[in-house]
DNA sequence: CTGATACTTAAGGATATGCTTAACTGTTCG
DNA sequence: CGAACAGTTAAGCATATCCTTAAGTATCAG
């Protein structure tokens, strides 16, 4: 398995919270300004931005300063960090689960014997 | 999109601990009592029952007490709802390159035709 | 230059998280 | 019964999280 580029503790740690899921959601269909991202949301600036940096020290979120105003923009890689782990936990389980299978019909091919 | 039957909030949360995740990784490989979970980690038993608390109520972990002994299993549709909800971004984030693929394959076109 | 815009910084407070130790309950075994 | 085992409950503590308000700084428009 590769070493992850971006450590999981910070990534999950910025999925668990709505806002900035929802902040994810709007930069998933473009970048967007600090006070755009804002603006859905019944909260101070200051605090968007909290949200912002957790954002961005989960790796999820890269922004660029240019001029006044700071442009964010969705770094996908940190997404498919976090749904491989996810899926690999998953294929562990699966394969947990055709071993169970094999033994189950290993078990109904005896019984079947037995029957006969 | 189909309403999630687990809230994503406590299920990411779970997630951002790295011992909990190493019992998420231990529990997809079979279920395990408490105190087998506990054992690979320098931490109090009760620190574990909470780890455990914080998974179950994630929606990720399901257990039950069996005599003097709890056995826990992972519960692989919690996992499946992060994964979903992720490469659902992830999914918006693709179109949008589809669409910045194709407008920019039309600005090339006519860049083809100016050139020619 | 002046005012509006777009953040940024700093300080503080309420609540949550991650751990600890100590004491307790219920179960199994010799 | 009595001791070992598996887990539970309670209390407490240090730090982190999520938000606030107040007061900055830097940029752009007229």
């Amino acid at each position: 398995m590769l070493n992850c580029s971006v450590p999981l503790d910070p990534l999950f740690q910025a999925l668990a919270d709505p806002t900035r899921r929802g902040m994810v959601a709007r930069l998933s269909r473009g970048p967007a300004s600090v006070s755009a991202l804002a603006a859905p949301f019944a909260m101070s600036l200051p605090a968007v931005v909290q949200h912002l940096q957790v954002l961005e020290s989960g790796g999820l979120v890269r922004s660029e300063k240019i001029g006044r105003v700071r442009t964010c923009r969705l770094e996908p890689t940190a997404l498919m960090t976090a749904e491989d782990w996810i899926s690999s936990q998953r294929a562990g389980w699966d394969a947990r689960l055709d071993r169970l299978d094999g033994y189950l019909q290993e078990l109904q091919a005896k019984e079947g014997r037995r029957d006969r």
